[in-house]
DNA sequence: CGTGCGTTTGAGTGAATTCAACGGCTGTGG
DNA sequence: CCACAGCCGTTGAATTCACTCAAACGCACG
């Protein structure tokens, strides 16, 4: 990795760049209509390749999106929370499979449905572009994170997002693995767990139990220790 | 990263999966007015955090979109070719910025303009909508190649992109950089120079000048040699 | 024919990985 | 309510892929 300095500079979970706010441009209940279905832990909701005829609303849980290679290497994408609306596509085919990370209730809505709202009411569909495009500038946000981040700025980085989707200052909970924080950060499972713990000997959080992480501000010495 | 195997497979840029067809909802020379202006290489076209006002669209050339950290860091998220349409933004602002690679002609059009069209026009408002929801999944894409694929999969991954782009068969022009190669798949420019002539002593590809090189499809021996 | 930038190559280092074993939490059945 | 099983997470040791630092090469341009 491209690294030199990151490590002697403190990682501070509120300098992380504020990102975009999820309740803007939401899509109201009213306009996604449809029935609530749950999904357990691990289930699939739809897979790469299948066809995509509906979109989704969550209304509780957590959702990861992802693709994978040939020889079973996993890249989560995104995760998706409560309120947040996955699995929009614009061809008839997913690019990516979609699962629940924790038990769930979802709606879904025909693509079809939503596609005819959109056509007769300007201001939905402009809403939906919206949110299309506010999905694709998260995206180059975590390539920078994928592309140019030592695992110790990757870990941070994900805890500062998750924070700020929570909305709980600095208490993180965690609703998914290990294996899937290494999956979204590009890092094996041994290194999230092992970097957790240096940051947590450097002071940058505690790690109170394996999902509730504490993030403490910067004051933070260097890496000697 | 995690690799195991990967070099024990045949990389072959035909396998590389097909990306979405860029011709497919374009938007007209019609749908996007406004006079061309020239920029010279290198020269910014917008800078993260100003303010987006014109969405833009490229007659000649080539533009590189990326983000860049406090240390100077950069990640292209995405290079942008002859009919492609950039800088499309829903907020107010820049979330990143945009330059050209070689020099281009590029029609700049107001933002207000583009949305007050896609208000009366729905079919256009669709297309804007697709081609975000397009974009989208190649970024998807690229996550998976930042996040788990080796260099030498990186590279080829790239290699294969343009081709597809440029719809020259197996010849790649290049018109880009190596330094910019390297920001697009994470790499340092050292390692993508080195996993180049790797590829070529496999026989995956000839370097036939810096900005040339042909692809020659599987036939390859493992990584022996 | 020099000059300079972009690219390639070399040597050594280091961050993250792989392979392996151990620890501890959770949830279920006795 | 406690004990056990199984999964998830942590830690250790050795390896490796990509990086850093450094120098040389070569092509384009003046």
């Amino acid at each position: 990795m491209a690294m030199a300095t990151a490590l002697n500079h403190p990682i501070d979970p509120a300098t992380v760049e504020p990102r975009v706010a999820r309740s803007q441009n939401a899509f109201g209940a009213l306009e996604f209509p449809g029935a609530a279905r749950r999904y357990g832990r691990n289930e699939e909701i739809f897979g790469e390749g299948g066809r995509a005829d509906y979109f989704y609303r969550i209304l509780t849980g957590t959702v990861r999106l992802y693709r994978v290679l040939a020889d079973g290497r996993r890249q989560i994408a995104a995760f998706q929370f409560e309120g947040d609306v996955f699995g929009v596509e614009a061809s008839d085919y997913r690019h990516l499979s979609a699962e629940a990370v924790s038990d769930c209730e979802i709606v879904a809505t025909p693509r079809s449905a939503m596609l005819r709202h959109a056509e007769r009411n300007g201001d939905f569909a402009h809403r939906m572009w919206a949110r299309a495009v506010t999905d694709l500038a998260e995206a180059h946000d975590h390539m920078l994170v994928l592309g140019r981040q030592t695992a110790a700025e990757k870990v941070m980085s994900f805890l500062g997002d998750v924070a700020g989707r929570q909305g709980t200052g600095t208490l993180v909970k965690l609703t998914m693995s290990r294996q899937d924080i290494a999956d979204y950060l590009g890092l094996t499972i041994e290194t999230v767990s092992r970097t957790l713990t240096q940051l947590e000997r450097r002071g940058a959080l505690e790690v109170q139990s394996a999902r509730r992480i504490e993030l403490r501000s910067n004051p933070q010495r260097p890496l000697d220790s």
